[in-house]
DNA sequence: CCCTAAAAAGACATTATTTATCCTTTTAGG
DNA sequence: CCTAAAAGGATAAATAATGTCTTTTTAGGG
């Protein structure tokens, strides 16, 4: 339970790979994954899908790559991870609809809200930026 | 990510009915199946596992069954999971030996540590008694 | 001592999810 | 047009989750 799968580990990498790079920097796909350790046509529907929630700004054709969308510090680790892994979700009874079909009163709902809460907080008080400097 | 499995699902609603059964009664491993509409064969494993870490006492042969090894209120929700489910870990990283190979100074390693108490906490924090009393 | 009830254990089958690759299409620059 | 690069779609391979079946062990009761 819990576990971040690679593909959350590899948006990780990448992401934070970018945001170490200059702003003006406009960094190729095949870069960032040979970087990063990551198979560039894994990280490549990575990428696609942190541009389309607009985590990042993708370049097409000649001289086209990949840059931050927001500066480092405007970026938190939660967007990230649900970019790639979904809304974190800790038991389906959380999730909205169709919640606790088992019992009227069910007990657990609001302890995985809690837990999902937490960790929502603790992932949203972390940013980019503080992944990148050391 | 976070997500409960259907095992960590089943594993719940089991031992919660049995806590929720008169101390003296010994259920049988088919009408807790029943009971809670999950496979016997599956949740079988599940009581199997219950019992070797001693959540729960199992009596084989004629008028066995399974009890709970301590009271409802001794027994946390995050023993439970961890039975089936192994320790709560969201990143190998905080997993103890293999830690962060891919650099010496992690910056992630303390997010997922505090993510990882946070979640133990609260579900260490309740217990069967408050899962079972209406 | 034998028969039956029940959990324990192991092997296996099925399904779903994760991870990875490949090919085609779109977009843009020169 | 030609080339570079991302976008999109289809699919394959690997791994993990889920579920089933059979045999073994343990214990109670005639």
């Amino acid at each position: 339970m819990m576990e971040l799968t690679r593909k959350g580990e590899y948006a990780i990498r990448g992401i934070v790979y970018l945001a170490g790079q200059p702003t003006d920097c406009i960094c190729l796909l095949n870069d960032i994954a040979t970087a990063v350790d990551v198979p560039a046509t894994f990280l490549a529907k990575i990428f696609q899908q942190f541009s389309k929630i607009g985590l990042v700004k993708s370049f097409r054709g000649t001289g086209g790559g990949f840059v931050l969308a927001r500066s480092p510090d405007k970026i938190t680790l939660l967007e990230v991870v649900e970019a790639v892994e979904g809304r974190i979700v800790p038991n389906r009874c959380v999730a909205g609809r169709d919640e606790c079909e088992r019992s009227v009163t069910c007990h657990i709902h609001p302890v995985w809200q809690r837990v999902q809460n937490q960790v929502r907080d603790v992932l949203s008080a972390v940013t980019l930026k503080d992944l990148v400097s050391e």
